[in-house]
This record gives C-alpha cells, structure tokens and sequence, in this order.
DNA sequence: TGTACATCAGTGAACGCGCGTTCACTGATGTAC
DNA sequence: TGTACATCAGTGAACGCGCGTTCACTGATGTAC
C-alpha cells in the first residue's frame, strides 16, 4: 500500500492502546490476538510485523498503559487540596472498579504478570516502581526513604482492595471495601503522627 | 469396579486437592482438565462425574483450600507471643512468595476471580471474609466493627504485598517489599495509639 | 458355597473451537527514468 | 509530465496444538439366587 511515512508507527499505537483495553479488561489469557487486531481494524496476520511476539505486546502494551495512567495518577493529586488524599480517592474511585480498562495494571494484571517471563516482570517492575514514585511525591512527610516504603505499602493496598472490591458481588459491600481502603491508605499515608480527619478524632 | 463405599468421595476430595494446587501455581485458564486429571493419577474423561464444569471445580476447589489455609493462618497467630504479628509474617514468608502453591489463594487468584462467574465470585467472597475474620480476632484493640474494618485493610494489604513481591525479579527488592509490608499491616493493625515494636520508635 | 448378573467409577476416542504463529500473496503509492 | 517498477503494510488461508466437553464402553466387585 505504501502507506506515508509515519503510518505503520501510528497503526503500531493504535495496536497498543487497543490491546491495553483489552488486557486490562480480559487479563493476558483472555487477550487473543485475532480478536485484538480485529477490534484494532486489521487482520491478526499482520500482527507480526509490529511485535514479535504475544509476550512482546504484552510488556509493551502493559508498559505503554502503566506510563500513560502515571500522568493521570499524579494530576490527580496535583487538583487537589491534599494531593495524596486526592491521589487515593482517584485511585478507588468506584468506576476503576466497575471498568478496568479505566482502571490500573497492577491492579488488574499483577497476579498473571507473575507468572509471566522475566523479561515482561522486569518491563512491570519498572513501572511499577514509576507509579509508586508519584505516591511517594505526594507522601506529606518522612524524608525519601521512609516515603519509598510507604508508597510501597500504599500501591500493595490500592491494589488489593481494588481487586478486593472486584471480586464482591454485593454493591453496598463492594463499596464499603473502597471506602475502607481509603481510610486505611490515609493512616498509611499520614504515618505515626496523627488519625488524620478520615478517621474519627476525638 | 465397584469400589468401595467412600471411594469416589475420596477421589473427589484428591482431584479437588489437586486441583487447588495447579490452581494457586498456574491460575484459573492455565490450568486444564486434563493435564489436572493426569496428575491426579486418572483419565479426563471421569472428571464429569465429579463435578459439573470447570467453573463448578474452581469454585469448590478454591472454596476447600481457602477453607483449609484459614485454619493454618488462625493457628500461625495462636503459636505467637504477639498474635497479629505471627500472623502477618506467617503470611508475608518468602516461602509463600516462591511457592504459590503453598501461599494464599486470595494473593494468587482474585485478579482472575473477578473475571469468574458471579456464582464464583459469591463463594469467594465468602472464603475471603472468613479470612478477614481470622484477622479480625486477632486484632489487639477496637471493637468488633472497627477491628473488621481494620482486618480487612490489612487482608487487601497483604495480598496486595505478596503479588508485587511475585512479579519483582530481584530477590533482594522483593525481600524489601515482603519486609515493608510486614511494618505497614503492623502499623494498621495497631491502630493510631502507637507505631509498635517495628517502626523504630524514639 | 457357587454362579449369574447389575452396578458404576473410570477409560479413551472423538467433537468443535480458538489459540499463537507462519507465509505466500496483494495492491496502492513513492521513486527512478 | 508520463510510464515502469520496487516497496512493504496489510491480507487471509493454513499449521499444529490444547482446550472443555461428550459418550459408548470396560471390567472388577457387591448382591441376588
């Protein structure tokens, strides 16, 4: 077709973006790729000239996706009056649970990226890393070191309690297990010094 | 064959073993019926006559470990002098990060179990607040429905810890993580009066 | 006690299907003359 | 400016394979007589 010069590249995010949708959504095994490049409108034979393999899509689009949603995550705590309360409730806003292509890769995909090659859990592990920074930008105290290992400890409980709220049915129920995680995520966050105004003070 | 009375109990209850093993290693779509079957020493085609699909063996298989492993995590706290803290570093062992066969269903599955039936979802949920339960009673201070509140942060926390513990390569990094969790499930489950034996205190 | 039969847990071939991957091909367009 | 050709992104049939599920069958043993 000689397309013009930048088309295979554009054609080549557009593969990705649609494939981070649907990974996040279906989970890597749930993720086929003629299915993929049919929603992408290609045929799945063409794949191969973008990415070298399934695996390769995946570290890239889970990559692609994690880098993207870091923005959101930190403008989310930018708007805000206490940017890692504003950070939080972004984090386990009800709709990142009923719609996880809005939501995170780690929440979504951690448990299958561990049983991924080591080359796509090293990819994960450095944007994992990238998202538990924003956090630890938006930890009001402590100096860098304590701010990494309480970033670490928030990102694992977002996580969990998103998954967490994935799996309960009950709606009054699922939202009960947000509404805790922030609670939970804020004490983390505020450290030994206080309750915080989540909790109630006395 | 005509086996004996009990018998076909006793397979069923191996397969369901079996099972939840494959399960918590390879996860729900890479497990198949018939490498599980071969494993248990049988042919696939008897499956059916223990259980009705394969979602109907996920959901007892995983229903029986949860059921199982929360007597393991009640008496991992009764062994302790301080009992919330054997049990959040009976959980948080790198030997249940290495091994997922011998580590937490919920760490392992609920990613994929969000995706699962809601008959599925239903019986996990279930399990899953057995376990916050264990937790719960294990919690120092509060009454029932803060310490609930409390149990389940903490469960999220957890799970959340040893799945990005998991996908880490670098064993050194992961053991941080590991170590890192311990002090924030730690810090939640002593609540606001103090930072405990942990946290270095002044 | 000895024989005939019913039972039913387990067998293994077969079903249609979707998977990841390969490859010979197409055909619109940029480039060379 | 007009024609011939090279390029290469995208096509779609085909590959072997494992999946979940079905089903006619086997054969050891408990039971009936």
């Amino acid at each position: 077709m000689r397309y013009d010069k930048g088309h295979k590249d554009a054609t080549h995010r557009h593969i990705l973006e649609t494939a981070a949708l649907r990974l996040l959504r279906d989970g890597i095994d749930g993720t086929g790729i003629a299915p993929l490049m049919a929603e992408a409108g290609l045929t799945h034979g063409g794949f191969y000239s973008h990415f070298a393999s399934k695996d390769a899509l995946v570290r890239e689009a889970v990559a692609h996706t994690l880098t993207q949603r870091r923005g959101k995550l930190r403008r989310s705590a930018e708007r805000a009056d206490d940017p890692i309360e504003g950070l939080i409730r972004y984090y386990l806003r009800p709709i990142h649970r009923d719609t996880p292509e809005k939501g995170c890769a780690i929440a979504a995909l951690s448990g299958e990226i561990a049983r991924q090659s080591e080359m796509t859990r090293t990819a994960f592990t450095e944007e994992l890393f990238g998202s538990i920074g924003v956090i630890a930008d938006n930890l009001p105290e402590g100096d860098a070191e304590a701010r990494r290992s309480t970033a670490i400890a928030i990102m694992a409980l977002l996580a969990g309690t998103l998954q967490l709220a994935r799996v309960v049915p009950d709606p009054t129920q699922s939202d009960a297990i947000l509404e805790n995680g922030i609670e939970a995520a804020l004490k983390l966050a505020r450290g030994t010094s206080g309750g915080g105004k989540v909790s109630t003070d006395k």
